[in-house]
DNA sequence: TCCTATACATCGGACTTCGATGTATGTTCG
DNA sequence: CGAACATACATCGAAGTCCGATGTATAGGA
């Protein structure tokens, strides 16, 4: 038993945590609506500047949602040359804005709905 | 290859999902806050009711739920016989409470942040 | 020279969510 | 009367997510 006496403090950063990363695909799909192309890094520090640092997921799942997101078609990668290094660059696709905006709605009524819990 | 030409669907319905989840156990700790002790279906009906049938875990989900605050120690639960048949009811400890504080805090910022992106 | 930042990616482990399945009793309605 | 639905509990397997560790490589600054 790992967890006893928690008082909760893990308790704490397990439900913070839980809270945001259900918003982490949102957020890359926001992000690449509104800067253009970006590779996995850039959209990283991206977040990390919109969010003040605190809604940002780490490099593992951050590859493993791109992943996601291409499987389901709502980006697609290329890969370029820069100054002779390899990049591999994200777009969001008509897709993915379409959802992007259908996203946008659930977020705003998920706001409105905590709100009336707060 | 099941999610193929998914046109947004099921990526929509994943994605909806994703953000609603993350609420589950702030909602049921809430909801425990908010109305006394409960038992597992009432505590269904109850995020029912709050969210318009939208912010409501599967059963299974509420169950392994509960299991998981209960570990946390967050919330605790007792037997009791109503009417000749056995009930498990829920209630939030003091560990709990101070816990959920903090998520109103965290699903505050929360909601200032996304309405800077939105 | 060493550390940090940039940049990519994979892997195992722990955990979550869902839907299916199973067990019961109570109520309602045709 | 009998079927269907609501109430109520719980478990299980499958799929997926997130993290942190690990690994590779270059550039730039202290």
């Amino acid at each position: 038993m790992p967890v006893f006496r928690d008082n909760g403090k893990n308790a704490l950063k397990k439900l913070r945590k839980d809270l945001r990363s259900g918003f982490y695909s949102f957020l890359v799909l926001s992000i690449l609506e509104r800067e253009g192309d970006l590779h996995g890094y850039a959209i990283r520090k991206g977040l990390e500047i919109l969010s003040e640092g605190k809604l940002v997921p780490s490099e593992g799942t951050l590859y493993d949602l791109l992943k996601s997101l291409r499987k389901y078609g709502l980006v697609e990668d290329f890969q370029t040359e820069v100054g002779g290094r390899f990049r591999r660059y994200y777009r969001i696709t008509d897709s993915g804005r379409k959802v992007l905006a259908e996203l946008k709605n659930e977020v705003q009524w998920l706001m409105e709905t905590l709100g009336k819990v707060l």
